[in-house]
DNA sequence: GTCAGTGCAAAGCTTTTGCAGCGCG
DNA sequence: CGCGCTGCAAAAGCTTTGCACTGAC
């Protein structure tokens, strides 16, 4: 399988035709996370590993790979966003919990179905579909 | 049918004790709206009818109608909060177009339904869902 | 060599907080 | 008639933009 990270590069250069360091940074750096992140803990990270990365930057690498569509942002409901890899082969979804704020990925794919026959019975050409759940979770959940 | 308005004002009342003039205004202009809105746009809405209202109280009334469960809170993937009613007669999710920004309500039982199993099948106790789905709306579509 | 990408800093937004005073209960 | 709600203004985030400079092609 091609990696997610040569794919995402290829797009950018692709698009603009330049691919510098930061980009790159954040570019392997989002290759190694599992679910999603603010742009704070990208820019932490990169920071850690590699350096002398402007936020701006990140904020820049980010938009430029969303426009790409090798990433997509995620909105959890707290004003803050969020952004992961877009995997075809690990497509899911976010739960919330209300009280600790601890964020957890699930796949249904009985939900992504349902997304499919109500994205085709409508005039719209639906292209992304995103899925909150909010609640409580397993440790927070007996502290009635 | 008692209406939300009533509903609403009894929730902050119970919660507070009390009911200033500015939260009023609030709930009874979301009561009369049919989909979500900004702040800014409550604020606006509010301001053209009544009148000396300042945004923070708008955002206080927001905080603590969702607090109360009378409103929530659905964010559209711009970065903009935005708020409606919480209403179990008109459940529905969002349709928003990419290019045009332009933003539909939705009501698809089948993904409802999918949603109550995936929130059955968890350790969560899921209190709230929010589904967002993105694409370009008939008037965008042709225009390639 | 050129020009997109970059880092820093400053500006722009939305949203929150401080505070004196009004007004609901 | 007390205490919470209110409006205004200032502050606090998150995010974007300006600008000179670096470095990829």
């Amino acid at each position: 399988m091609e990696s997610w990270t040569e794919s995402a590069l290829e797009q950018l250069r692709a698009a603009s035709g330049r691919s510098g360091g930061a980009r790159r940074a954040v570019v392997d750096f989002v290759a190694r996370q599992d679910c999603c992140l603010t742009v704070q803990e990208i820019y932490d990270g990169v920071r850690e590993e590699s350096a002398r990365v402007g936020i701006a930057s990140v904020y820049r690498a980010v938009e430029g790979l969303v426009d790409a569509g090798v990433v997509q942002r995620v909105d959890l409901g707290d004003g803050i966003a969020r952004f992961e890899r877009t995997d075809p082969a690990d497509h899911h979804h976010h739960l919330v919990c209300a009280d600790c704020g601890k964020v957890e990925p699930f796949a249904d794919p009985g939900l992504e179905a349902a997304l499919e026959r109500v994205a085709g019975g409508r005039g719209y050409d639906v292209a992304a579909h995103d899925v909150v759940l909010r609640g409580a979770c397993e440790d927070c959940r007996p502290a009635s």
